[in-house]
RNA sequence: GUGAACGUAGCUCAGACGGUAGAGCACUGGGUUGUGGCCCCAGCGGUCGCGGGUUCAAGUCCCGUCGUUCACCCCA
């Protein structure tokens, strides 16, 4: 035998047995995008390198290590979409989207790809349901983006979640901000770990990341942005609150709340899981006032959030979700003869025709083998075809459930199917 | 990229001290000359991740490698 080739590390199959319940997931979450007006877009599987380099952010771990970069036939650099902001935002200048009446509200379901090492609930591939709202810096879009996100997770019904909140400020009191924390990681240099001391060099505000308890507790009496926001800024934080409280959203102020994309100003939040184990978060997002015009379009305000699709299957496997059920035939057709297996064949064709689920016996197995995996496929009825049925012109049709049998012209049966698919 | 644990049948896992591979589930057939879900019997199914080493002998010990898992990092 050749050597068998697996699934390349970090990435796995979707098998029939996993879909209903990730089927449910996406419809569940574009029947609440729909709702809030978003509407779907769908962006190509990858971009052009700089589009991430420049969107993203060149600090950002996932420009500086994790990207699936190649180089095309033509000599041009591509990169395999790390993340679902930057190519909606090139999509909205592209198709000059700011003529259109402000905000254009937009969601997508689309694969992501990135260099990482796998862990629990962390992929190469993974998918992410994601909306955006471009051309309004109100704060009552950031509440209603936030509140897009609640209500999906309520529907779905994941429970003990907890809503992180912080602001990042905006170009104005930021720089600000750097450097007063800058001159604080100066100051006590000596007490981070190196990572830190680096991190204070490239984005000090990274060092919040940190997990490390000396850090974290060197950073209790760091500088807090929160309390450096310009009035703009405070007061923009400070209404989303407020939408927020009216939408009955809880949140915790969390100063340390740094997202991995450069691109964010003002508001960021995390919705987090106690279920997931160390890769805790379900979801998040911000707003990022800057991108569109850092790639190359117009000023254009906007807010959005990314949500994993893998995470919140584990969290609803983890917490109880509800899992729908696979959808089962109605019928099974049994033939016991060969001449029987030609009518079984045809009998399946128009049920089929009529929209009716039905399934037969391709292995040649016994009557007893058939009828055996009738009930496994936990069909409704046994369509049983034998030499009296033939000479009979009709089919024994068997209820699986209360183990009733009668004799029935085939037109007849697959009446009766089709009725009993209609009450499905 | 770093660290730890693990890698035996399709799946879940046994295999003290090295001695020539097992169970349950699943699958197929039979018990019922043409009838499922329970039960009984039988059968199918394994280069013990891969490569090297130690040994008379390696699933078992050693080294390497790949993969998985968990954690760090970062994120969805």
């Amino acid at each position: 035998m050749a050597e068998p080739v697996s699934a390349p590390k970090g990435t796995y199959d979707i098998l029939p047995d996993d879909q209903p319940l990730r089927r449910w997931v996406v419809s569940q979450a574009e029947a609440v995008f729909q709702r809030y007006g978003y509407g779907r877009i769908d962006t190509p599987t990858f971009e052009e390198t700089r589009l991430f380099s420049r969107g993203v952010g060149e600090s950002t771990d996932i420009v500086r290590k994790e990207m699936y970069t190649f180089e095309d036939l033509g000599g041009r650099s591509m990169t395999l979409r790390p993340e679902g902001t930057a190519p909606v935002a090139r999509a909205y200048i592209e198709h000059g989207m700011h003529t259109l009446p402000q905000p254009v509200k937009l969601y997508y379901h689309s694969p992501m790809f990135r260099y990482e090492s796998p862990q629990s609930g962390r992929y190469r591939q993974h998918h992410q349901l994601g909306i955006e709202a471009f051309g309004s810096a109100a704060p009552e879009v950031d509440a209603e983006v936030i509140g897009v996100l609640a209500a999906l997770y309520r529907e779905l019904g994941l429970k003990e979640l907890d809503l992180r909140l912080n602001s990042m400020g905006c170009r104005e009191c930021r720089p600000g901000y750097s450097a007063a924390l800058r001159e604080f990681l100066a100051k006590n240099t000596e007490a981070f770990c190196g990572e830190c001391r680096e991190r204070a060099q490239l984005n000090p505000m990274r060092t919040f990341d940190c997990k490390v308890p000396a850090c974290r507790e060197a950073l209790e009496t760091a500088p807090r942005l929160t309390d450096h926001l310009c009035p703009a800024c405070a007061a923009h934080h400070a209404r989303l609150q407020e939408c927020l409280a009216v939408q009955d959203i809880s949140f915790v102020p969390d100063h340390t709340l740094v997202r991995g994309m450069d691109y964010y100003t003002r508001t960021t939040f995390e919705f987090q899981s106690p279920l997931l184990g160390a890769q805790s978060g379900v979801g998040g997002g911000g707003r990022y006032d800057d991108l569109v015009e850092t790639i190359g379009g117009p000023a254009t305000p906007g807010v959005g959030f990314g949500t994993g699709v893998e995470r919140i299957i584990l969290a609803l496997a983890r917490g109880g979700g509800t899992p729908p059920g696979p959808r089962h035939p109605v019928v099974y057709l049994v033939a016991l003869t060969d001449e029987a297996r030609r009518e079984a064949f045809s009998l399946a064709h128009q049920c089929r025709s009529l929209g009716v689920a039905a399934e037969l016996d391709y292995m040649s197995r016994s009557a007893k083998g058939q009828m055996k995996q009738a009930g496994r496929s936990k069909a409704r009825y046994a369509f049983i075809l034998g030499e009296q049925e033939l000479a009979d012109h009709v089919v024994t049709v068997r209820d699986l459930v209360s183990g009733i049998e009668r004799s029935l012209p085939g037109q007849e049966a697959v009446s009766l199917a089709a009725a009993q698919s209609a009450d499905l």
